[in-house]
This record gives C-alpha cells, sequence and structure tokens, in this order.
DNA sequence: TAATCTTTACAAACTTTTTATAAATCCTTT
DNA sequence: AAAGGATTTATAAAAAGTTTGTAAAGATTA
C-alpha cells in the first residue's frame, strides 16, 4: 500500500487548525500543524510534507513570505486560505508561489476537493521535462507534432491559441492570474492587455468546450484569473 | 541470404578512405564512399545505407553539421572518426546525434567491433526506418531509385520538390516549421528565405494535388509551417 | 537550350488587435 | 438579506497587420 500523503497546515488560530487537522486526518492524510511561518518552515524541512495548506495572516513570517521561502527550495503544492472579498491579496499569493486558495469562511469538502486536485496534478507531473506529449484528462497534446485532440478528436488552433492551451494543460489545476498568463502567451510587455486574454480564451473555449458558455475546462476566478480544470 | 550491409564512409583524406573502404569490404559490407558532408547527404538519400563512418574535418559540410542533417531525416547508426583526446569535440559529436565515436589513428579490428555493434542495434530496431522505399497513405518514395508514385502514377520532380516531399513524407502529421523545412531541403544558412518555401509548396502541389487550390496533403498551419496529411 | 532555382510583385487568406455592448460578479448601502 | 452601482468578464464583429498563394520574369546550371 502506498504511504498517505503529508500535508502540512499553517494557521495561528487554534479553532481553524483544529478543524481543519481532524478534517484531513479522517480522510486519511498524515498531517502536522505549524503556527507560524517560521515553524512552518522547519517542520517542512524536518517532514518533508506533500503539500501546505497555510492561513495568510500569521506571526513572525505571513503567508506571503512563507509561499516565497518555499517556492525557494520545493515545487510542492500551496493553497492559501485567504478572507472572502480580498482579490488582490490572492493575486500577490498567486504572484508568490501559491497554487490555489480556499476563501474563507469555507466548506470541508471544497478543501478536500482542492487538496485532491493539486496532489492528483503534481502526482501526474512528467519525471523528466523531455516528454514531448502532455496527456492531462480529455486533452493530448502533441509537442513535436503541434497536434492537439480532445476526447479524441483534432482540433486546429492558431498560435496563440495554442500557446495558451499549452500554458493551462502544463498547469492543471493551478490558478493562473492574467498577468501570469498574458505574459506567457504574449510576452512581458503585454501583462495588461486583459481583453487580449479574454478574447482568446472565448474562442479555444468555442474550440475546446461542449458547451461553451458553461465552461467545463477553462473556469475563471473572477478577478483573479483562469484555471484549467481536467476532471469529469 | 539478406543483402549485405550498407556503409557509407565520409572523409576527404583519400588513403583513410581507401583503408576503410577495402576494410569494410573484405568484411562483406558493402561500401560507397563521400568525399565531403553535401555529397554524403546526397548519396545517403539516394543509396539509402545501413549506417555512416564519417570524419569531423571536411570541406563544404563538416561532419558535426552532417550528423545534425542526418539527425533530421533518420535514426541511421553514425561513427564519427575524430583525432584523439579532443574531449570536446567528443561531446559535441555526440550531441549533434553521433552514436559512437573512434579516435584516429584507430585499428581495423576495432572500428569493424564498433560496426558490428551499431548495425546490431539497428538490427532490433523496427523495420520502417531502414527500408528504401517509404509508403504513406496514396504516396511512394522509392529513395534508391528516386522515384516518386502518387495514387499509382509515377510523378517527376526537381532535386528540391523532390527532398522537400521526402522531408514531408518522413514526417506525416506533424507540423513542420518553415525553419525546420529550409534548414532541412535548403540548409542551415537559409532558414529565413520563406519565399522560397512558398514556391516550392505551390509547385509540389500542382503535382500533387488533385486540386491544388484546396490542398489535400500538403496543409498549411498560418504562421507556423506545413504538415503533410495522409488521410483520404 | 532546356531545366531548375531565385527573385519579385500583388491579390487572397488568415490571425491578431481593437472596439463596442451585454452579461456576470462583487461591493456598499439599506 | 436585498438592491443599486461599479467593475470585470463574455461575445461578436470590424479594423489592422501579416502571412500565404500564385504567376511570371530573371539568373543559374548542365
Amino acid at each position: 500500500m502506498t504511504q498517505p500523503s503529508r500535508i502540512l497546515v499553517v494557521d495561528d488560530e487554534p479553532q481553524i487548525a483544529r478543524v481543519l487537522r481532524t478534517g484531513l486526518k479522517t480522510h486519511g492524510y498524515d498531517v502536522r500543524v505549524a503556527a507560524d511561518g517560521l515553524s512552518a518552515l522547519e517542520t517542512f524541512n524536518d517532514w518533508n510534507p506533500d503539500l501546505v495548506v497555510t492561513d495568510l495572516s500569521m506571526p513572525n513570517l505571513d503567508g506571503l513570505e512563507l509561499c516565497r521561502r518555499l517556492r525557494q527550495v520545493s515545487q510542492i503544492p500551496i493553497i492559501v486560505l485567504s478572507v472572502r472579498g480580498e482579490e488582490k491579496i490572492k493575486v500577490e499569493s498567486l504572484d508568490a508561489g501559491a497554487d490555489d486558495y480556499v476563501t474563507k469562511p469555507f466548506g470541508m469538502d471544497e478543501l478536500l476537493a482542492r487538496v485532491r486536485a493539486q496532489l492528483r496534478r503534481t502526482a501526474a507531473l512528467p519525471k523528466s521535462e523531455a516528454s514531448p506529449v502532455l496527456e492531462v484528462g480529455d486533452f493530448r497534446v502533441d509537442l513535436e507534432a503541434r497536434s492537439v485532440f480532445v476526447r479524441g478528436a483534432e482540433v486546429h488552433l492558431t498560435p496563440k491559441e495554442y500557446e495558451l492551451l499549452v500554458h493551462f494543460v502544463r498547469n492543471v489545476g493551478k490558478v493562473l492570474t492574467h498577468h501570469t498568463l498574458l505574459g506567457a502567451v504574449w510576452g512581458g510587455n503585454y501583462t495588461e492587455q486583459g481583453e487580449y486574454l479574454r478574447v482568446f480564451v472565448g474562442q479555444l473555449r468555442k474550440k475546446i468546450e461542449p458547451n461553451p458558455s458553461t465552461p467545463r475546462y477553462i473556469l475563471t476566478e473572477p478577478w483573479v484569473g483562469y484555471r484549467f480544470n481536467s476532471d469529469s
């Protein structure tokens, strides 16, 4: 049997920490709790967890800084807990290296779903970056042939559409900010051209979504960016 | 009885070339010699050898570049000959696509052992790449006779048209960038001459497409390149 | 001289960018 | 909790800018 995944919970509020610990434990995860950023880093080094769930406001070393420090040494998935409505901080978190966020107050079910999604994503990552074919959910992207198949059928994409899709597929389950996507596809001088992104996301959806008006793959994260989803 | 293996020897020094030719011939191989990289490529296309032994320093097109060019179109084993002790060039050769490396001066026995090893290795590979006849969809290209049949009828192609088609046929289904195609057919110094490609694709289409204005085989991928399609 | 390759020029096709408007989302106030 | 206002997002379509297709003339080679 495989080892249970290890999850490091970082929160200075004891009630929330307890809820998270018990919720995750009852679903089979191995959990440890740290009350601030510094002890989180220590536990990370000692225990080598598979995923981190962290609050943003904490003593000693806040969530943003924790993300940055972790990113310097690891690709481990990080889920940030943020307050509803503070969109700016969400973007900052993602820029700092977070993979996803959950807005408080949150349901345990939602958090568990996000945790599963992140663990699945990192499990699916290719061991060597060399593989010329990306296979994710219903998608198959052959980088060498530059061809794209969705649910078995080939779709033709223009250059910009293609680059955008590749970026999505390479980051399934991860929330990508407008800034990030624009930089990746159009380059660093176009990170403010939100219109481009809207237009091309729309075109991509028309080509890959069964029902473009209620997207199943390219989900929008209002005020933040988009997330590529591969679940059925 | 099976055909003797064909070995293409590429060396501009006549003595060495002669030694290699006689040595290999007395061991039952079919041998041809080319004095430089360019004529080696020609002989390769015409004669479809099973293995290439090449020197590094040559006029016209050196051994490294020859390796790269061959690798674009073939998995044929390449053994490189070079002066003893040049470790850097050894690494470069292998990066360029060489399979093995023999330092001069060398014993014929050693070279023969390397040749046998490489041929043994490729003997296990699927036959497709070794065949002198490429059959793809409605196309039949006889590399040895340098003849092309489309839907049963032979078509006459000029040298450039022929090389272009061979490159397409060898990479069915893949999108080939302008850059790649120009490099493969015209060489590395012409990768910016997009006009050439447009003109020759047009000529090829006139010769092979049932309806050149709505191509069925050579499909264009706007802003990227072309893709050869073999479906009906 | 004939065949092939290179160069040139312009119309047609396609992608990207821009623009405009409707729909959705979020925040504030009641 | 509900309504209104501000901002963001979705969508369509026109405008702009490149690339591609094609013919034909010039250059080169055998």
